[in-house]
DNA sequence: CCATTCATGTAATCGGTTACATGATTCT
DNA sequence: AGAATCATGTAACCGATTACATGAATGG
């Protein structure tokens, strides 16, 4: 009998993505649990998303576990709010997991059901990917507007410092990247499509 | 007062999105619980993921719902195994399924730690962006290996009737466009990271 | 007058992950 | 001798979605 004595794994609360996703946005500046869910959708949700319902619980646990706290700001036309700041601890926190392993998982319900198209006349598909395809160009539009945006204030500083800006270059990067890719792959796709139409039609 | 009467919304069992993958699975081969699971990881698993855990019961619900039926068969010097055939009616709700519209969620934690990439020395963070992209690099040379095969193949036919061959093509293509971009994407992050460490050095 | 914005949450449910449980056979 | 493969599942937990609940102020 080994010297174990039935240990639960972790008496501490383990933070987990939610958690450093709000921290990434708090870091950035000080919030309410309100502003963070409009973040949480316009830039950040191109890469995670959450709702309010999981936002303001988590908030709880992060002050808990002492890397957020809040004060309260009474307002007199609006409701009264919690804004939250990062403390030096949640800041050491999301440094040290920003360096820690990243397994990769993608889950694409998109693929999923290209996987099976071959069950459908390509004929009734084949629009749903050209739809797909513009709003894929609709959305590297609009990201690469932003990231002249970002382009114009960084060659303004000459180098970057410790502020996020060359973070939010880099992140909007990765949204051009993935517009851009799928986009010319729904493209690819709804020509094979419409090609595959064609010759059935000519087979009968 | 209208003339509800509290009616659950849907006394039917729906069927979620791991409920497709698995039909889209078992239409193109009759197959066990275990089979199943090895799929879900290496052809399937590029898009989407599932453990045995989850399969053994879906099944059981695909089964009641009618979509799906086992036959058990025995063997002698492994166990018995039940291999499960997508019936008319599952082959039907699935390809009704593939001409749905698709919400475009997208969930990526390694761009979600890219945004805080900030907090950290770019000196540390730069190699972890070279070694992801030497990880896309290689899956990439892998699904192209595929794509060869699977061009060879659909050649050799003309034209691709109702095998699924066609969406397989379809489907490596997605895996080829997600890294080849964020191949590109990463090498492209690292070295404006290292770039940042040099000018950091410079100014001290 | 009705919808939206600001502001906070709770409850029920569903989907997914991790760990546990068993047992023969075959490979190293 | 020990690890991996084939084969089936259960249980506990955690994370995420959807719906419910309240209430003042502003905009169309």
């Amino acid at each position: 009998m080994p010297t174990s004595s039935a240990v639960k794994p972790d008496p501490e609360k383990r933070i987990g993505l939610l958690g450093y996703a709000l921290l990434g946005v708090l870091v950035r500046a000080d919030l309410s649990g309100y502003d963070i869910a409009r973040r949480m959708k316009e830039p950040v949700g191109f890469f995670w998303q959450a709702p309010r319902s999981q936002i303001y619980p988590e908030l709880a646990r992060l002050e808990e576990a002492g890397l957020v706290k809040h004060r309260l700001v009474r307002q007199m036309l609006r409701p009264d709010k919690r804004v939250y700041r990062v403390t030096t601890l949640g800041r050491a926190a999301l440094a040290a997991w920003v360096l820690e392993p990243t397994p990769d998982i993608v889950r694409n319900e998109f693929v999923l059901k290209a996987h099976s198209l071959w069950l459908v006349d390509p004929a009734r598909i084949a629009p749903l990917f050209r739809e797909r395809a513009h709003e894929h160009a609709k959305a590297l539009a609009l990201y690469e507007g932003f990231r002249r945006e970002l382009e114009a204030g960084l060659d303004a500083q000459g180098w970057p410092g410790d502020s996020p800006d060359l973070a939010d270059l880099i992140t909007v990067g990765a949204g051009i990247a993935y517009a851009r890719s799928f986009g010319d792959w729904c493209e690819e796709t709804a020509a094979r499509l419409e090609a595959a139409a064609r010759s059935r039609l000519r087979m009968g």
